[in-house]
DNA sequence: TTTGATGCAAATGTTTTGCATGCAA
DNA sequence: TTGCATGCAAAACATTTGCATCAAA
């Protein structure tokens, strides 16, 4: 088992991840945590976020030309990110099927999993265009 | 319509991308173009790939913590990334079904589409661990 | 007292950009 | 001759890392 020490600045992260739904970027976090912790540095987010991935507590969400968002659900699921406004949000999908198996049938190599991402426009962006 | 003049950099570029299997990162293409043209300036390739990508003419493969990948294959497919030795690999699949629809069901916004990459272990690696 | 965690700053890796010059049309 | 494309270098951006110090156990 992981032999790592308490933080207050480490604890401070999971709780503001635990309550937010905007799966928040590091720098957010940063921001948010710095109200409490004024001397919080960044490089401390960052590392506490890749321990708590690392440790399966959160969810790294990497969308292509966005920084990495976290998520502290860590239930199996989907994420959707809008093109306007770049929002990142949570698809209430049970399943996509058995796309692995599929992807796997003519292929020689060992597939393990995939990392699949919608985007289109968010229902704020679509009523407001 | 675009007004892009000839050059015989990028038409260098697309030869290479023509050719290439592997999904070539901007370095590769660097690399690769200045055995021809030894003062091409990797901005220039950038500034390329960008271009031929806005148009249409290539894929941009964005893999989590690998540099951008680029394909010349246009058509629909899916890739495949070994986690081992970071290769990306064409995966020959007709269809994931109606994933678009299965994702948007329950969601109020618009779907366009989806990115969707498969990993795992490639042939290579597979029998080489 | 030991050792992981922190703050700070510098370094990293990828990609973009500003600008003077070059070259296609 | 016009203006897009280039080479070069610097900047931008997200993220990681080295190191001396701090604090949990």
């Amino acid at each position: 088992m992981a032999a790592h020490k308490y933080s207050r600045q480490r604890e401070s992260i999971i709780k503001y991840l635990s309550a937010s739904k905007e799966h928040p970027t590091a720098d957010m976090v940063y921001d948010s945590i710095r109200e409490e912790y004024p001397n919080i540095s960044l490089g401390t987010v960052y590392r506490n976020l890749a321990l708590l991935h690392e440790e399966g507590r959160i969810l790294k969400i990497e969308a292509p030309g966005q920084p990495d968002r976290f998520d502290y659900n860590v239930d199996p699921h989907y994420h959707f990110v809008c093109r306007k406004c770049g929002r990142v949000i949570d698809l209430p999908i049970d399943s996509l099927g058995n796309i692995d198996e599929i992807a796997g049938a003519r292929f020689d190599g060992e597939i393990q999993g995939h990392y699949c991402l919608f985007y289109g426009l968010c229902p704020d962006c679509m009523y407001r265009s």
